[in-house]
DNA sequence: AACTGAAAGGTCAGGAAAGGTCAAAGCCGT
DNA sequence: ACGGCTTTGACCTTTCCTGACCTTTCAGTT
């Protein structure tokens, strides 16, 4: 984990976890500074790590006293599992919206890194035995499964 | 066994063992260079010897700053559980056998009746959606899925 | 109120640095 | 000679990082 991407995050998701209310604040052009790199390095980063479907919004404000707001959004259902799962997998599912949902659950905490490996490596060998055609929806529907089975309660 | 493939699967198999956590990573570009052949051959080795049938997980990265991850599998599909699992289950199985399946894995113990009918539901809806001539394969799958799951460790 | 300049952040294209793919050639045992 | 692994190399895709240029917002001036 060697590159400028993945420090810069590692000390945003740091920042966020010591805040209040899973949000932080902060200026694009002094965290560039802080990390001696251009600004757009910034929003890159931002655009790639801290997108909705890992969990984040991001919220910005230009011109002077701009800002850059991040705000973590919690997987905890407010309604029922099966339906949020539902809603974030759907009927089908790419082999990269699946690792990063795994990713994101471990993230919060909600299994470790264990059963992410664990049922990646079961989709991975199911997945590749089927017609390619079918893969997305066969993906769909073992992730659903085992999301389910290790959430409930 | 005098050939480059095996070589470097035992070098992966050895930095492995003295692994922490059961995981190393390293850059295809470096392995390739140090056994002085072509980068496409590691990804040959990968997908040949580390496959999840036998109980690795492979995770890359491109881009600057790259890499290539193997972990190995805590849950070794133990011969036993996961042979045993595929013997039963198979490519196919009917609701029926599914069923039967699952009430005798609760009848020996190894899953309570919440984790049966759980199952049942799941693998019920899932597999309701789909095309009825793909219906047992994916049936198959999620069971085996579930069960490996439930039955790891 | 309108204008203007400075101070944010946004966008986008391009180059460099990984790894991925796939087909053809090579090698080896039967 | 054949069939199945191995190896190689040409070409592709993804990810990272930078720099030039654009847009928005605010504060002060007229």
């Amino acid at each position: 984990m060697g590159n400028l991407a993945d420090y810069i995050e590692s000390y945003l998701k740091r920042l966020l976890k010591g805040a209040e209310q899973g949000m932080i604040e902060l200026q694009r052009r002094e965290l560039a500074e802080m990390f001696r790199c251009v600004p757009s390095q910034i929003s890159y980063v931002l655009g790639t790590r801290f997108t909705p479907d890992r969990g984040y919004v991001v919220e910005t404000r230009r011109g002077g006293g701009g800002y850059i707001r991040i705000v973590r959004l919690s997987f905890r259902p407010s309604q029922d599992l099966a339906s949020l799962i539902e809603a974030e997998i759907g009927d089908e599912i790419t082999g990269r919206r699946a690792d990063a949902l795994l990713l994101r659950l471990e993230d919060e905490g909600l299994i470790d890194e264990g059963d992410r490996t664990f049922m990646r490596a079961v989709i991975d060998r199911e997945t590749e035995r089927i017609h390619p055609s079918y893969r997305a929806a066969v993906r769909a529907s073992l992730l659903k499964a085992m999301v389910m089975l290790v959430l409930r309660d």
